[in-house]
DNA sequence: GTCTATACGGTGATAGAC
DNA sequence: GTCTATCACCGTATAGAC
């Protein structure tokens, strides 16, 4: 993994999750990057090439992170609640959404194998949701959990939507108030 | 208002709804209208002309549908599955999204004006799901309502991110999941 | 209101030199 | 790995005839 291609990458990410998949070109990323759109094709041959690698990626690094936020949480409701910080701080300035949220919404213009990864992602993060809530449940730290994977697929949508109605505000606050219904059932 | 002009803004309505206010041109309009992109000009000067009408209509039309819902329901418990069925019914077949849900993913390439329709029409509707979810409260209709405000932006997202999921996996089963914790706490 | 024609820049992508 | 040069096409938008 070359230095070049890492910062294609986070550049990518960056502009997928500000302007969306569409949003966005070759010409856009090398001006960032200081180099030439050709430069770009020869880590990234197309810019369906460049989403999907974009998606694997966020989906391996989310992925680690909701695994360090178990391992320090001493209930089910703090890793619960770290899980929302992690996408309340995927907000950025109220200009970013999460990289699975962001591609969902262009998902008509995705390959076939990229939606897949992309939902394979989002699988991937009910289930970790589906433990978390069902420890919560166990442990008393976590109200409400009647079936947990329903509850976790309920969860991840407030979370994915609160991001949605707080980037069409511009506003950090509008998540907040809209995932507060979710920080009241923790209770330890 | 001409035929044309409505024809447009239905084809726009939807073309925004499945790709995304980037992912689709007036030269796709233009195809699906059977007129040429100039034509189109005449009705929309700029596209973001055609977003700005978009959101405003659509604002319209929901408010009216949400109304109806109101209007025909005994209890808030009704009126709030009138609603989710409303979100579902948005789906089409897991290729669409509601419009608020589809401009607010592309916000950053909206003009000023757009996203504050955008956000005006989001508030609208947060506070006939708030009128609603006090309904519930008050009759025993609905379970889980603590603070109506917060619960209706709750609500709303919820149902905004379900579609998000649905459409990533472009399987209507999706939300009908994500949404299962909110029909169940419909009573009457 | 719709058309033809066109302007002008941006788009993803490729070839081949260094 | 990066560059220059170039490609064919598409993007929004405009002028002016009918």
């Amino acid at each position: 993994m070359t230095e070049t291609r890492t910062l294609l990458l986070d550049l990518g990410e960056k502009a997928v999750r500000t302007r969306g998949y569409a949003g966005f070109s070759y010409a856009d990323l090398a001006r960032d990057a200081g180099i030439r759109k050709a430069s770009i094709h020869h880590h990234f041959p197309t810019k369906a090439d460049l989403a999907l690698a974009l998606i694997e990626r966020f989906a391996a690094m989310l992925a680690d992170a909701l695994a360090a936020v178990e391992a320090s949480a001493p209930t089910g409701g703090r890793a619960l609640e770290g899980a929302i910080d992690l996408y309340r701080d995927a907000l950025g300035d109220g200009e970013t959404m999460c990289m699975c949220a962001a591609m969902s919404a262009d998902a008509a213009l995705l390959e076939i194998r990229t939606t897949d990864a992309l939902n394979a992602a989002n699988k991937a993060i009910a289930r970790w949701f589906e433990r978390i809530l069902s420890k919560g449940k166990e442990d008393g730290s976590i109200a409400g959990v009647d079936e947990p994977e329903t509850s976790a697929l309920a969860v991840l949508a407030q979370l994915q939507g609160a991001q949605l109605l707080a980037r069409a505000s511009g506003s950090i606050e509008v998540f907040d108030r809209a995932v507060a219904t979710l920080r009241d059932r923790i209770t330890s």
